[in-house]
DNA sequence: TTTTGTGAAGACATTCACAGCG
DNA sequence: CGCTGTGAATGTCTTCACAAAA
């Protein structure tokens, strides 16, 4: 494995190492062997000693006087990230956004796919739109994550139901969860949560635009 | 309008401001009055005093010895955040994603409704799924935004299409944009510009489940 | 020479701790 | 007395600038 001999890894370094995998899958058409952490940083906006410093966190992946290869550096990327392999993840909540979710299959094509979906009322939902999967009940939640060894989970219901959905996973075997409720789960420390909230977001928007009309 | 006297607000801020708005929403219908920093601390997970600082950004909400008023606090925020009106949003690409984005309203509820939608091939758009919104061709983007005095954009379209789409959106008038596009936009200094990268956030749980199985 | 890798400096954000006020 | 508002201290992340290496 890499050698992650230094500290802990910021949060934001993590974030910026998924970038700077899918720039470099974009290029390896092209017959560009090197390339320079000044023309990853144009290419992604970041500045080159920030990339530099982030890649350092786990080797030295680079040439000096020439720049990282880039088959080289993909791969040690997708290594470091955890997508050499495909996660299996679980999605619960088959309303509105679970179907969106399922019909969208464009953001897990880079390694995650959906591989059980549950519902707490999963009679209702219209067989027609939920792919070759079948919705099941909270129920076989444990059964199913632990037979299939399931590591990911995405939470898609309301946010009144997003707490119980949390603790039920973690119970279940999950350690790392995609939150789409707009609200806060408490989990063990060992679970990590991410939150997408596009409530959020759009007001972060509103508040930028409401100050500078 | 709030006394933004004090310097610059940290993107960190503004994001946390959504939470504690969203909270305060919640408690509203109880008959608390006043709620101290550190309740409303123990109900988003942050520090009591970053949320003092949080708010102190925008002018003196509180009363010392006992706490912030619940309904002012919530309308100041309101403002703060600019969702006392409701944003017209212009949402652009209507395949899987968009579609989903259009059928999930969830979202949108806090004060942001889908107003128009384009596609490039808007002929191709099966017209049952888009409710009652008409999709509309490119060309008509410009006219659209300025007739309905649109600022807001979500970009739904795949990365190729994302920095066209982009520019569009600007020519057009918008200087807010929400992108999916897992890529990142050129747009001059006034557009803000949030990305929401889904595949991103898989790939860091991905990355923390690697690292501490 | 060119570009990496990295201490040191700087910028930024969070937390502490207490003065100030109701 | 209790809790806010805030300067100071701490912690974290980013950027600079240069030694080291190919």
């Amino acid at each position: 494995m890499w050698e992650n001999t230094k500290s802990r890894i910021p949060e934001a370094t993590v974030n910026r190492l998924s970038t700077y995998a899918r720039i470099l899958d974009q290029i390896k058409s092209e017959g560009t062997e090197l390339i320079a952490s000044a023309d990853l940083a144009d290419q992604c906006g970041f500045k080159p000693a920030q990339i530099r410093k982030d890649l350092a966190y786990f080797g030295e992946f680079g040439v000096r006087g020439k720049g990282y290869y880039i088959k080289e550096l993909r791969e040690n990327l997708k290594k470091i990230l955890g997508v050499t392999q495909t996660w299996k993840v679980v999605l619960v909540g088959a309303g509105n956004l679970g179907l969106a979710l399922l019909a969208y299959k464009g953001f897990l094509a880079h390694g995650f796919v959906i591989d059980a979906v549950f519902d707490k009322f999963p009679e209702k939902i219209p067989s027609h739109r939920t792919g070759s999967l079948p919705v099941l009940p909270m129920s076989d939640l444990h059964e199913v994550v632990q037979e299939k060894q399931i590591k990911i989970g995405i939470i898609a219901v309301p946010s009144e139901s997003a707490q119980n959905v949390g603790t039920a996973l973690v119970n279940a075997g999950i350690t790392g969860i995609l939150n789409f409720a707009p609200t806060q789960i408490q989990t063990p420390h060992h679970i990590k949560v991410k939150n997408v909230d596009l409530g959020s977001e759009l007001e972060h928007l509103s508040f930028y635009l409401s100050q500078y009309p």
